[in-house]
DNA sequence: GTCCTCGCGTTTTTT
DNA sequence: ACGCGAGGAC
């Protein structure tokens, strides 16, 4: 097959046959071309049907683009497992929901109702949400179950406040269970269970996948992991793409130990790097690749632009924020005055309420932008999660946060006091929402006892809509209309615009399941609802995101995170200090991580990058002064114009390990406001010292380790640094501590 | 059962 | 600054 507009290496990646194969594409450098065209490369050269290919992706947005890339290369092909992680793994569990005593219909619950469901084990043990972070215990609860923790296992290792959150996962999981409903970790973990322990299914699903793609791989979980493992033949039919340096998602379990190693863990994997950069000009990669390679933890990748030469990178000192938002928006309308668009141009920055910043000054320029609803996205609502409440509920009525949720909304006049009771209910015996509230009425004053019948027999009317199968409208609607939700909004006493907004919502819930009606097609042995509801289950989009078409005319304000995978002509990354990029949270901060963050945030720009900071900002109330980020002094001077910050020496980082800034500095450096000493690169010593070998040491989370001075304590992190190994340890008494392992002198317990 | 005030903590986000 | 949760008053 002739593959022209390929460069060798792309050409290499897209026709590399048989054995594991490691893709490394960084910034820029045409992955998404390489992955389409590879999965049609297969396609045709083994005359394979559409369903012998899996492709796994990370967002439903990228499983989308996928699918339609293919589509319009090759209409013929339907390609239908191509997916997210847990979108692929929900299909294969339903198909076989029977062998492991799943409902077809199992339902998926997702944050806010985790969330729901903890803070109800809290009450029910008398914990408080204070002590048990409600986010904290099931990130917690998370990393046992991924990591094959189990309960007991859990409370053997556990001491202190952790022993009662091993108890949290003990109660968590069995109301999970009682509630036939799966959380995201299950599905992943249920399935690879199943294939562990069905050798039919195991091999059904080897012989039916010729080859699987994993794209976005620096972002696998060690549950996304071992279920790549058992689904395929043993990594030798495997794919997978990615960038060391994007690796961004730590927080929520990703692990790039995995792309890091894996050569080790797939025997004869055969690594291609993609290393020219056909986004960005050359001083933009060469900045950007000068600060990612002081990195501590990565392959040495070279990068190379396609492009010209370019405009330096500019840098750009701000007395405050709203002085730095103000200086980007006039640029902003200088690049449209020379012709760019509002929308070739976007303001990236570390933290959401930076975006407040830039909304207020742009406003006052002019400037039209958009920003990407947050946590009060749609989905977080209380109108949707009501109606969708009810819904759940007609689909799974064990689901007891959903029976939780809409007990008094509208208002039934139970209160707390109802409520218990029902919990108490629950607690003894898994039953659906109707019989509980048959239950409960026995126990009740006729009035409210009335009450929780009718409210039974609406349950029941609304199951048997479900189960009918005509669609999800007739269902909005019996419920809307039941309810009497409209007047019950009225009746709430808010702002008219709360008011309006939350009608408008409504409505744009009613036209999504208007819409998913219209191309509703049947699968067997499942109902409209319960397919519709898992399609918002796994996806929190914002459905104003998802409307095709048109594209306004907007500058886009971005965390970085956002950001990822986007592209634009002119990027300001904004908040470029000590404390904000890198952050510095409560905790403390994983400085790499950040690093690949600015990284990530740099290599969006196609033509121009200014990279601005702050002396003071007003954060949470009250004003602060900044020193300029380390990351800032590892920009070279030859990529780099304007504002270049004078090294400060005071005010190091604390904490154990070697801090980054000044080291890396780059040597010529004069320094126009020499105010610091000590942190100038000796002239000539501009080597950078030789990459320690990797790096992150998962075998070592979760150990009980014990301390001399402070005691027993769990691992929370632990990576290598400069052949060092340094563990975040949890201590019973004085909290989280870094140690380095060399001289903590730790013992086992 | 609901309203109000006080005190605290404050990343990043997908499924 | 601001929102959220806990706890008290009505």
């Amino acid at each position: 097959m002739i593959l022209p507009e390929l460069n060798p290496s792309q050409n290499e990646a897209v026709t590399h046959a048989g054995g594991p194969l490691l893709v490394l594409a960084p910034a820029g450098s045409g992955k998404t071309r390489v992955v389409i065209s590879r999965l049609l490369h297969l396609f045709e050269k083994h005359g394979w049907s559409d369903d012998r290919i899996l492709a796994v992706t990370f967002t439903r947005k990228a499983a989308r683009e996928m699918v339609s890339r293919i589509a319009e290369s090759r209409p013929s092909f339907a390609v239908p497992w191509v997916g997210t992680f847990h979108s692929v793994a929900a299909r294969m569990l339903r198909q076989h929901a029977d062998r492991i005593g799943l409902p077809r219909e199992f339902a998926i619950v997702d944050g806010p109702d985790q969330r729901q469901i903890l803070r109800d084990l809290l009450e029910a043990a008398g914990l408080s949400e204070k002590e048990h972070d409600p986010k904290s215990v099931l990130l917690r609860i998370s990393q046992w179950k991924t990591s094959g923790v189990s309960p007991d296992e859990a409370e053997r290792t556990s001491f202190g406040p952790f022993r009662a959150d091993a108890g949290l996962y003990r109660s968590y999981e069995a109301r999970l269970g009682a509630q036939k409903v799966l959380d995201f970790d299950d599905l992943l973990l249920r399935l690879t269970r199943l294939l562990k322990n069905d050798p039919e299914v195991r091999t059904f699903y080897r012989n039916q996948f010729e080859h699987i793609l994993v794209d976005e791989y620096q972002d696998t979980n060690a549950a996304q992991e071992a279920l790549l493992r058992i689904l395929s033949r043993d990594g030798r039919n495997v794919t997978v793409v990615g960038d060391d340096d994007q690796s961004i998602y730590r927080f929520r379990g990703a692990d790039v130990g995995h792309i890091l190693s894996f050569a080790r863990h797939y025997p004869d994997a055969r690594r291609v790097v993609l290393s020219v950069n056909y986004r960005s000009t050359r001083a933009i990669v060469g900045a950007a690749k000068a600060m990612i390679s002081s990195a501590t933890s990565r392959f040495d990748k070279d990068m190379s632009s396609a492009g010209g030469k370019g405009l330096p990178v500019v840098l750009k000192k701000a007395g405050n924020e709203s002085d730095e938002a103000r200086h980007i928006g006039l640029r902003i309308l200088e690049k449209v005055s020379s012709g760019s668009r509002f929308r070739d141009q976007a303001v990236l920055f570390r933290m959401n309420v930076q975006a407040q910043t830039f909304s207020r000054i742009l406003t006052e320029q002019g400037i039209p932008y958009k920003i990407r609803a947050g946590s009060d996205g749609f989905f977080s609502r209380r109108e949707i999660r009501d109606l969708l409440a009810y819904m759940r509920l007609c689909v799974n009525p064990f689901d007891r946060v959903s029976l939780s949720r809409v007990l008094n909304v509208p208002q039934r006049g139970f209160g707390d006091k109802t409520r218990n009771r029902l919990e108490a209910l629950a607690d003894k015996e898994a039953l659906p929402a109707r019989r509980l509230l048959s239950l409960l009425a026995e126990e009740l004053p006729q009035k409210a006892a009335d009450t929780a019948r009718r409210f039974a027999d609406d349950l029941s009317e609304g199951r048997v809509l479900a189960e009918k199968g005509e669609g999800v409208c007739p269902l909005l609607s019996f419920w809307l209309e039941r309810t009497g939700y409209e007047r019950y909004l009225e009746g709430l006493g808010e702002p008219e615009g709360t008011l309006r907004d939350r009608r408008e919502n409504l409505r744009e819930l009613s036209r999504m399941a208007d819409r998913f009606d219209r191309s509703w097609k049947a699968v067997p042995e499942r109902t409209p609802a319960g397919v519709f509801l898992e399609e918002l289950a796994l996806s929190q989009d914002d459905p104003g995101d998802t409307e095709a078409g048109e594209t306004p005319d907007r500058v886009a304000l971005l965390t970085i995170h956002q950001a990822k995978g986007l592209e634009f002509r002119h990027v300001y990354l904004a908040g470029a200090e000590e404390g904000i990029l890198p952050l510095r949270g409560r905790n403390r901060v994983d400085v790499e991580e950040e690093r690949r963050l600015f990284y990530v945030g740099m290599t969006r720009a196609r033509e121009t990058l200014e990279i601005t900071y702050c002396l003071t900002r007003q954060l949470f109330g009250k004003t602060d002064s900044f020193k300029p980020s380390r990351f800032l002094f590892d920009l070279p001077r030859e990529f780099t114009e304007g504002d270049r910050p004078s090294p400060a020496g005071a005010g190091e980082p604390s904490g154990i390990g070697r801090s980054v800034s000044g080291t890396h500095s780059s040597s010529g450096a004069r320094h126009s406001e020499p105010m610091g000493v000590s942190r100038r690169s000796e002239p000539g010593s501009s080597e950078v010292p030789p990459k320690p070998k990797i790096v992150s040491r998962p075998e070592w989370i979760g150990r009980v380790v014990r301390h001399a001075r402070f005691g027993q304590g769990v691992v929370e992190e632990a990576s290598g640094e400069g052949g060092d190994l340094e563990l975040a340890i949890r201590f019973e008494e004085v909290g989280v501590k870094r140690l380095l392992e060399r001289f903590a002198n730790l013992t086992a317990d």
